[in-house]
DNA sequence: GACGACGAAATTGTTGACAATCTTGTCTCG
DNA sequence: CGAGACAAGATTGTCAACAATTTCGTCGTC
């Protein structure tokens, strides 16, 4: 008795988390509004006890802030934040550069590889939209090649926090250039088979994007 | 009115994590072990609803694992899983151990070369119990000098669901003195101020560490 | 004795009501 | 007009009872 189809249950606790994951990523909900639990069963038609669950699995990743008897606010990131979270990705991503080297398979290598060229013709297009979806699923690819699941859900819940920055003026023209450069960098270090190389292109690449994120914060800051 | 000392209060839903989580560190819980409700309300007091967050926030650290109407039971870490976490400790305390060199202030280094001294200590005393607990510190030390504490609650989550491990005999003598040895190495980087020593030196130190495990692992499962 | 159906006990999931606390609007007094 | 006291409403925290599901022992049949 498998069958599991069609159960005319309401949604569980990880999908309201989702949910509530996603308007946070598109700036349906912006920091230090609060998440009324009443609200969320509203729109959700999930129960209370759901709703609580997943704002509690939601603090768990840091998005938002939990005050007794005063509920769950969309967590601030400050810049100090961010910079420490993408210090953490540097190490992260750049030691997964170098494990795709040596663990992804053919299949793998060439998808990243469409995917690049996918990334490229962005840049005629000026769609950073699109960019930023094929810019993710090209990261998470290349995570994936790692072989490494540990470090992949690390970086999805580092991720989350500053979707919302990236959503401001991230992905300019300029940025895309450079940004599809360094990808270059990564894979021609991935072909030559060097994992030294990769993982160093990979920093500089994280580290870069720091950068212009850091500068658009002081800029939109004042 | 911030006086908020002696509330009546039953032990929060942190507290019961806590609690539940030092228990299996201790190996007093053991993989595969289920956690029944009851059980914990008897032995901590705490109502139901605290234990239920209780247990939901350890299912999202990965310590446990729920399943519907079948409850909650110690999650087992496959070797392999442990390897992942070692590449990401390895990835992350390297570019710590490097950060140390750079932010660290000289109240941080003091305190690393005292705690350094007390590990040696240990070997001769032949304490590999102090020695768990000061190693554990002196990692923490160092995390906490490099002035990122986003990387520093990312190992803190990694770091428990092997404490099990270390509690079969991780800390023989032999292992004890390649550690110390490791430490040094790490720390003549430091005191030379080389960023890129440091975390290479972390690196090695870490991967020997995993190695030792994984050598005790093939022996006890055969 | 092995195997499966059956049912009681144990355990988890869900809901609703109530208590504790915060928030907001209003009123009074200076 | 502004500041503080007060009360009504809104929101969250807690608990206990009930429903759904699994688990385990028992019994009957082959």
């Amino acid at each position: 008795m498998t069958e599991t189809t069609s159960l005319p249950r309401g949604p569980l606790g990880t999908d309201i988390a989702e949910w509530t994951r996603e308007r946070i990523r598109k700036g349906r909900l912006v920091p230090g509004q609060r998440l009324v639990e009443v609200d969320i069963i509203r729109q959700t038609g999930a129960s209370r006890s759901k709703v609580r669950e997943a704002l509690q699995r939601l603090e768990g990743e840091g998005l938002v802030q939990i005050d007794p008897f005063r509920g769950a606010s969309v967590r601030t990131a400050s810049i100090e934040e961010v910079r420490q979270i993408y210090r953490a990705r540097i190490a992260l991503e750049g030691i997964a550069a170098g494990d795709f080297v040596r663990n992804a398979d053919a299949g793998q290598r060439t998808r990243l590889y469409e995917l690049q060229e996918k990334l490229e013709s962005c840049v005629a297009g000026n769609a950073p939209e699109r960019f930023g979806r094929l810019n993710t699923e090209w990261h998470g690819l290349l995570v994936e090649g790692s072989g490494n699941a540990v470090i992949a859900d690390v970086l999805r819940r580092l991720n989350v926090p500053i979707h919302r920055l990236l959503f401001e003026s991230f992905y300019n023209s300029d940025r895309l250039r450079v940004a599809i450069a360094d990808h270059a960098l990564i894979i021609a270090a991935i072909e030559a088979n060097d994992p030294a190389a990769a993982e160093a292109a990979m920093r500089k690449h994280i580290e870069d994007g720091f950068h212009t994120l850091s500068a658009i914060d002081h800029e939109v800051r004042g």
